[in-house]
DNA sequence: TTTT
DNA sequence: TTTT
């Protein structure tokens, strides 16, 4: 049984474009790389000043929106849980990454350098989004290259049965 | 100047007990490793659980707290923010290490292996605990052992001046 | 279109027995009243408390699973948002009511009195509970009695078009 | 002892101009109106919007930079903890309130039609900001008419030690 | 490595 | 009205 609570909320702003992928199952795996700046005075009463940045990643319908209306500069709020994967490198050497999976976004005031569309973005993740065999994604990205025909990266990260939520 | 939210809120039970040590200049830095457990249904309908594992660092006057209420099992509430860290190991190659740097804690209702006591921890990380030259921290931790007289092993991790918040 | 978030997060502990009642389309609405407390030094170093005491609401299914597991002196994590009602007492006079509607809970380490069980209520309101013409609410919560033949306190508050979520 | 946790966190934009005023032991007592807009789709599939407008409270430091930078239409995250208060109203009857106590704000993208300033506002509610007798207030609202000399609305609501943090 |  |  489930057992604790891990839950993440970041405001930040995008150092790049998203990165959308599709898995082999034609759902939508959007990237991006979230920026958080904190500052604290040392003793000396310096400034200090540190930024986090944050690989967020949002499946599905709300990877959809993500990738769509996000872009680099975008000041955005997100909602979600912290993944630590292990894997093997190329390189034969285990490796570890830290991941947030976001279960909700909404895009803030400033809007990056995407301008153009106008509308908003937001999303919060519903129960019953799971890939329901070839979402019509032609319609859901207007701004982005149609999705690979076939195989593509992220088969070997994400097997459609591998939504984390 | 400071800009974004980075907040992490945990509920979870410690996989061991905490680990104490002090910095050269007498600030509790204590670590522990808190698990969350999630479920979800995969499309099969079987139950799939997955658990992840937070280290976890309270400094201060939070630290000696931590280290002194938690044990093995214990249920905890824990705020604070993710700290992404990238090192060299030993070995020469790089090493990127993730931590929710706490700033706020509560023991909830189970309490581990560690009984005894009765008195329960709390606390919130307040803004006047840096480390005010060795603190009364012979008082502080009745159940640790005291804390090494000169160097340690974090006194590489972190300066006195190194407290993130 | 939607915007802002609600977000309130809180852990305590049940003043009294939950209270669930249901509307005429069979959905299960569940309250708690959930005190938490919090300290502080005012100036002369004197300890003030204060407890705040939270009224909780829990629809659908959730709704369920609060009334089934919870229990007078429980201690329960609750995710939810607030939500600020005006309306016209039996005196005529206007009213003011604050409710949080949660949308997750999770029981925590304390049993308070209600015990016997053994299994521990959880959930994550998901998409798909709104009420699917008479669940089957028979074998949805043994120790409570069976939901009114007709109408309700509730059917004067909520309509099954009135899920919050 | 302390016992629970009671957290808010909140994006929205103001309704109006903040209001400041002061203790009669000079703190800045600063009210704000903030809107939160969810949306729902109904059973017909109609989409239903809903405003939560939440009375938001900034004391000491925090109080006068929200009067200094925030304005009418500013979006605002804001995080701080849930308080019911009680009281009797001049026509004798009991009424009841519920505010946002906050100790934390940020200010996001949008600006308001406030304009002007530049500067972006945003601060965490450290522990030692409790009223140090006359505090310079002078410099700290460039744009705000000065404080009443004397008594005024708030002294009735909050002593300096009334600080609810 | 925890917990249920 | 809870809890410690």
């Amino acid at each position: 049984m489930a057992r604790g609570i891990n839950k993440v909320i970041l405001v930040g702003n995008l150092g790049n474009d998203p990165d959308t992928k599709y898995t082999q199952g034609g759902m939508a795996v959007t990237r991006i790389s979230l920026a958080t700046t904190s500052v604290r005075k040392d003793r000396d009463g310096n400034t200090q000043e540190r930024t986090e940045w944050h690989r967020v990643v949002f499946f599905g319908k709300l990877g959809e929106i993500a990738g769509e209306y996000l872009r680099k500069g975008s000041q955005v709020y997100v909602e979600g849980s912290i993944r630590y994967d292990k894997y093997t490198g190329q390189d034969g050497v285990e490796k570890y990454s830290t991941d947030i999976i976001a279960d909700e976004m909404q895009m803030l005031g400033g809007r990056g350098d995407g301008g153009g569309g106008g509308s908003r973005g937001e999303y919060r993740g519903g129960g019953n989004d799971r890939p329901q065999r070839a979402p019509a994604r032609q319609e859901a990205q207007p701004r982005r290259e149609a999705p690979p025909a076939k195989s593509n990266d992220f088969a070997d990260d994400f097997a459609d049965d591998d939504i984390p939520f």
